[in-house]
DNA sequence: TATAAATTTGTATTAAATATAAAGTTGTAA
DNA sequence: TTACAACTTTATATTTAATACAAATTTATA
């Protein structure tokens, strides 16, 4: 049996120095090629079919261990559940109340980058910075 | 027997149209002398021992609805639980990643006030900003 | 090949949040 | 004042996200 994953998964743990375990790269493609900022029972979903045997618990620590490294994004946007997201460039995000779904949105030119400064006296390691209200299709439907 | 609590506590409820029942206010209360960024389960087990009647399941409907009618803010930047802000005022916050604690920080004046306003179709009702890291204390102690 | 280290898995547990219905309170109109 | 409706609070039960933990498996290395 052979997994498929793209060569972009596998190159960015290595660049993040996480060991491409089978259940990782899975993961890490997961988060590649949907950006649709999953839950971890998302993931758990959606690669179940395709690796019967996988934990959910391999699944919360691999997407933990993806936020510690850099590797991914972990949003504490949602009041019931954290969602990650492959795309660590900057950028910023929305959460829909009515329907729960989150979006992409650029970030403002004004919201620079500090990563690494500290201000007042602690030590800044991550920027989070998003809306909540009601989305586009929502308000026309 | 008697509650006491201050008068702001009161003619905030007022002023946001929430009918100032005891438990709401002392709830209210609590949440404007105690900047600390406090969870439901704060909320409910210091107040537990002055109104032992209080159930946690009013704590909830209570700061829910404080947030929904924008008496006070709830902050989804800790993984693990919801923590709420009487200071309703513009300002960021700064949550250590090694002790937990969430701290008020000024907000950048580059970050303008958009409530109300519509970013790619979408309605934003609420803008959060904050940072993650290591506070002053944990990296001086 | 043998052994150690790292990773994955499944089960059990913890704890945040919600659902629900009964009990209690408040407001209003006869 | 009383009766009724609406609202609020409470307690219990339930759901579910997340963690703890140890056994099993895989990978690395001597």
């Amino acid at each position: 049996m052979s997994f498929k994953y793209t060569k972009e998964a596998f190159e960015r743990l290595k660049s993040k120095n996480i060991k491409p375990s089978i259940q990782r790269v899975a993961i890490m493609d997961y988060l590649i090629m949907n950006r649709t900022h999953p839950s971890v029972d998302d993931v758990y979903k959606d690669l179940s079919s395709s690796m019967p045997t996988l934990s959910k618990t391999t699944v919360y620590n691999t997407l933990k261990l993806f936020s510690e490294k850099g590797a991914a994004l972990m949003l504490t946007i949602d009041e019931n559940r954290v969602n990650f997201d492959g795309d660590t460039s900057p950028h910023t995000h929305f959460l829909c109340k009515r329907c729960g779904k989150i979006y992409d949105l650029q970030i403002p030119t004004v919201v620079k980058e500090v990563i690494g400064m500290s201000v007042a006296g602690h030590q800044i390691s991550e920027i989070h910075y998003y809306y909540k209200g009601v989305c586009k299709t929502c308000l026309e439907g």
